[in-house]
RNA sequence: GGGCCCGUAGCAUAGUCUGGAUAGUGCGGUUGGCUUCGGACCAAUUGACCGGGGUUCAAAUCCUCGCGGGCUCACCA
């Protein structure tokens, strides 16, 4: 559709000395494509009504246009709906899977996203960062780039020195679990202790300086062993999000080169030691001080976050860096770009952060460290019992069946409500509503393709046709054509709730459609049909983008 | 207090970057539709741009001053 307006642009360009730009029109019965003519009244010292319907006259209607009309100050263009249909739907089908790829640069993309922390709760409020990431890193390389897609651990530290204090003081007789759910239950238990009795963190504090000397062989173990089972859970996660990645940073293995770095760029005058901490002084950028190292000489995040940089430009030769961490953390952000700025890294003004807003709970933040939060297991079983109740309420089916299609809906509903809207925004997470699976929700996207592949199922054969598009039908199509359009903002913007929100649009003019016109026995099947297929390639093509898979039978 | 972000019906949101016609949608409320392909659906109805200035032929959108909320501002990540 956009070669046709192109087409029009030119157009309508020789017409009027000038340069031009066609809108669409908030109603399609104004036409499709809209010429507003205020801006020529000054110009040409006349009023808008009259420069329409002067233009309207002088503009000789190619052939892909039906018709020209004037509505008061504005010039409406209706294209021929059969030449869009055959365009449109012809290209949906040729490209199949390819449908709305495009090329916007080949560079090397790193994503960092995820980063949950080892010993820790991997709750809601994480689905969201994993949810943006994974699907972030699908729409860029569907845009053409070599996307490598990265987690950053933190599984060292001091919440990892109170977990192991807890467990070895408190639950030793208990054997270390694979269950995530388990593993923040005991960080929740150390902090509770350590709140009542202030003297205890003397206890941590050893173990956290025998963690990093490692000089007990037993107690390094123990971090081993527990830090791999909850690495092992969070990759049950990973495969129940859909997600995968690449590469794995953690940040025990940048602990050492960020001191090195820090203690050179004090030489090299970029850090400072102040009040025995090495920092930096940023305030002449605005952005104030940035510490490095402890005054203690232990190192920092921040250090931790120019060594990973570091390694991700030397080692790993990406082009751009992308970080999809929380938004508490923008200000940490500047700073570390500000620092390899300094630092003189050629990538440093490539680097882009994508702030992760909260998942809040009614009556305020969620926190893995009093247990107040909603963990990502609990409430995914409580989605999939949900979902299988409903199939079960919709006939009879086999076990590993209901349970596929449970697992599909439960994630589905999750994914697509943390991704229907701007990531910048706080989400206040309410049970009931998470529970719904009717309006803009992901099994509402997942019943409407599982609808539309029913039709197919049940029509059999047929041979793809396409004929002059009723309304609806022209509503659909449309939609279908937008898909690319949304693709490249959401890349550009890195923002997938373009794409949410397309998919919401999608479906929803797909049951317009399927409400108004019967496939399956019209004079108009075949034409149906095909228009049918195409929408299920194009809904899955986007799902996919989010993340989310789909399924034929619900 | 400084910096950044957010404010659209009872609730949740799209539109804001790139100004344009009647501000789109979901939930909730009210009403209707399975002798048509899956009612996790559809149709109808109810109801909104935080406030004041400014720019403009035209402002939810741009500028500005306020108000309300969130995050953040040196040894957590």
């Amino acid at each position: 559709m956009e070669k046709y307006r192109k087409k029009l642009v030119s157009l309508i360009k020789k017409q009027i000395d000038g340069d031009i730009d066609l809108a669409v029109p908030p109603d399609s019965t104004f036409g499709d494509y809209a010429l507003a003519c205020f801006p020529f009244a000054k110009q040409l010292k006349k009023d808008p009504v009259g420069i329409a319907n002067d233009l309207k006259e002088k503009i000789k209607a190619p052939s892909f246009v039906e018709k020209i009309e004037t509505k008061g100050p504005y010039l409406n263009f209706f294209l021929d709906k059969s030449v869009l249909a055959k365009e449109i739907i012809d290209s949906v089908l040729k490209e199949k899977e390819k449908y709305g790829q495009q090329s916007l640069g080949s560079e090397k993309v790193m994503i960092e996203f995820s980063q949950a922390n080892t010993h820790k709760a991997f709750h809601i409020g994480h689905v969201r960062g994993t949810s943006l990431g994974e699907s972030l890193a699908r729409i860029l390389s569907f845009v053409g780039k070599d996307v490598l897609r990265v987690n950053y651990q933190g599984d060292t530290g001091m919440h990892v020195a109170k977990w192991i204090w807890c467990y070895q003081k408190y639950h030793a007789k208990e054997k270390p679990k694979k269950d995530e759910a388990w593993i923040a239950s005991i960080y929740v238990d150390a902090i509770k202790r350590l709140a009542e009795n202030e003297e205890l963190q003397k206890e941590v504090d050893e173990i956290n300086r025998l963690l990093d000397s490692g000089e007990d062989k037993k107690l390094l173990s123990l971090w081993k062993e527990t830090r791999q089972d909850s690495l092992d859970a969070f990759e049950n996660i990973y495969q129940e999000l859909n997600t995968s990645f690449d590469k794995y940073f953690f940040e025990s293995k940048v602990e050492k080169r960020g001191k090195e770095i820090s203690l050179e760029l004090v030489k090299k005058k970029i850090a400072e030691i102040s009040e025995g901490a090495t920092i930096i002084d940023m305030k002449a950028h605005n952005l104030g001080v940035w510490v490095l190292l402890r005054s203690d000489g232990t190192v920092l995040y921040s250090a931790k976050d120019v060594a990973l940089a570091e390694q991700k430009f030397e080692k790993y030769k990406v082009d751009t860096s992308i970080y999809v961490v929380g938004k508490e953390q923008e200000h940490h952000f500047s700073q570390l770009f500000k620092t390899l700025e300094l630092m003189k890294f050629k990538q440093a003004k490539k680097c882009r952060y994508v702030p992760v807003s909260l998942v809040k709970l009614p009556w305020g933040k969620m926190s893995s460290r009093t247990g107040d939060n909603i963990l990502f297991s609990t409430f995914k079983e409580e989605l999939v019992d949900y979902a299988a109740e409903e199939i079960k309420k919709r006939g009879e089916i086999d076990e590993k069946e209901l349970k596929r299609r449970s697992d599909a809906i439960a994630i589905a509903s999750l994914k697509y409500s943390m991704l229907r809207q701007d990531p910048n925004k706080v989400i206040v997470f309410d049970k009931t509503e998470a529970m719904r699976f009717e309006g803009e929700t992901g099994p509402y996207l997942l019943y409407s393709y599982a609808r539309a592949r029913s039709i197919l199922r049940k029509a059999g054969k047929f041979s793809h046709s396409i004929s002059a598009p009723s309304e609806k039908e022209v509503a659909l199509i449309k939609t279908l054509d937008a898909f690319s359009e949304r693709v490249s903002k959401a890349a550009s913007d890195l923002d997938p709730s373009a794409i949410a929100n397309y998919s919401f649009r999608l479906a929803q003019q797909f049951n317009e459609f399927y409400g108004a016109c019967k496939v399956i026995g019209s004079e108009e099947q075949d034409f149906r049909l095909t228009l049918v297929e195409a929408f299920c390639i194009v809904l899955k093509n986007s799902l996919h983008l989010l993340g989310i898979e789909t399924i034929e039978k619900m």
